[in-house]
DNA sequence: CTCCACAGTGAGGAAATTATGAACATTGCA
DNA sequence: TGCAATGTTCATAATTTCCTCACTGTGGAG
């Protein structure tokens, strides 16, 4: 899921883009000029912009030019036809891609992806951990360290710690655990769970204290 | 100056290409099809190959696909319209942009000086040799060491390990192994995944311990 | 204090997953 | 074309993990 701001302002053409964008399941807003879009892009962080040259009050290129001063989100132009001198200017001043209009929404949104991955892919995706006393949670690399020595979990044992501390604080039930980290399709023993959140519990050692009994409910991880 | 290769079939094309590009200053070579292009493309280093997508014996995006095995030089395609599917294809083979015909070689090199110049300015030469104790592995030589001891790997075999390390310390699911190792056309046995890391783990010797095996998810380089 | 519904536990067979070897298919090249 | 190397599939073996179930422990309502 991208998020992506749509500038132009012409509503049909905002709207046909934002539609299928949102179908393909990114979040879309939207600016109907040049001021309205470099205040928006300030604001927020984009994936991508996606923004149109000729517009009242400022242009595309002026405020993609005044946004890249602060930031480094990646920019798709939309132009009309015989504007080449334009795209020209248009890559020196760091414009992504541009598209020529009439476009299909679908072309657009293949220049979209391929922009955003090509931004992304190059960053090393840093680790997300989480850290509670010595217990500490690396999702990416899929690690579970107890002061200092790595914890040795089955599958299951890491999915259900892995939810548990991605819902900490919440409390959850067995219909909702079994739901998420056993699938809806499951149609097991209840002491299916308390046996491995004690196999879970055991395997944490001092730290078993986080993973608390919700009696008549189910279970919580506390932090 | 960069130097450039045009591949296209049709002795025009390329002949309007190459004069712009040397007006600007550019060295180019030419070649009439994917076989050619990718044989040239192996002897050379260019910045950047310019391609067409129908050509005889062997299309451009095979070529393109078979050049990338070895080399990241960028690609700038050219296609015909109304190959709409082709271009999100051609995106996902890591294709840099691509041109529709007919056009003007203006629009040409102001897109290959944006691929070059994205090219050689945003990447901040990634390492090009890891080690791990006497495990050596050199990505732009496409060599690998044991202990000073040139192993030798299947194709397939380097591109996994290459993976694997480029994404180390990450957990990588089957699915995910196969779509960026194998590429998300093939469809073919999961087992094969366990084959190809078998053979790896063969022959990385003592180093083969690097190669965690992550029960009901896939696997892992772990540094 | 007693009761009892609910939570914790241990163990073994069932089920799922991975490792491996070999057959088979494909590719590249002489 | 035929050989050699590489890649894929598949059946089987080797592991590991999961689930069930009977039993024990326990908190708190009454």
């Amino acid at each position: 899921m991208y998020k992506i701001l749509v500038v132009d302002d012409e509503d049909n053409i905002r709207e046909v883009l934002k539609e299928y964008a949102e179908f393909e399941g990114h979040e879309v807003d939207e600016a109907c000029d040049g001021m309205q879009a470099i205040e928006m892009a300030k604001n927020a962080d984009y994936d991508i912009i996606i923004m149109d040259v000729m517009m009242p009050r400022l242009d595309g290129y002026s405020a993609c030019k005044e946004i890249r001063k602060t930031k480094q989100t990646p920019v798709l132009m939309l132009s009309a036809r015989g504007e080449e001198y334009d795209k020209l200017f248009g890559f020196e001043l760091g414009i992504d891609d541009y598209v020529v209009k009439p476009f299909s929404p679908k072309e657009v949104m293949a220049r979209v992806n391929a922009i955003v991955k090509r931004n992304t892919a190059a960053s090393p995706t840093p680790s997300e951990v989480e850290k509670f006393e010595g217990l500490e949670i690396n999702f990416t690399s899929r690690d579970v360290f107890i002061d200092g020595e790595k914890a040795n979990l089955t599958p299951k044992e890491y999915d259900l710690l892995f939810y548990l501390v991605r819902n900490k604080n919440i409390a959850l039930t067995r219909n909702k655990l079994l739901e998420e980290v056993w699938g809806y399709d499951f149609f097991g023993d209840d002491r299916t769970i308390d046996t491995h959140i004690k196999m879970l519990r055991n395997n944490l050692g001092p730290y078993r204290k986080y993973i608390v009994t919700l009696r008549g409910l189910g279970y919580k991880f506390e932090a």
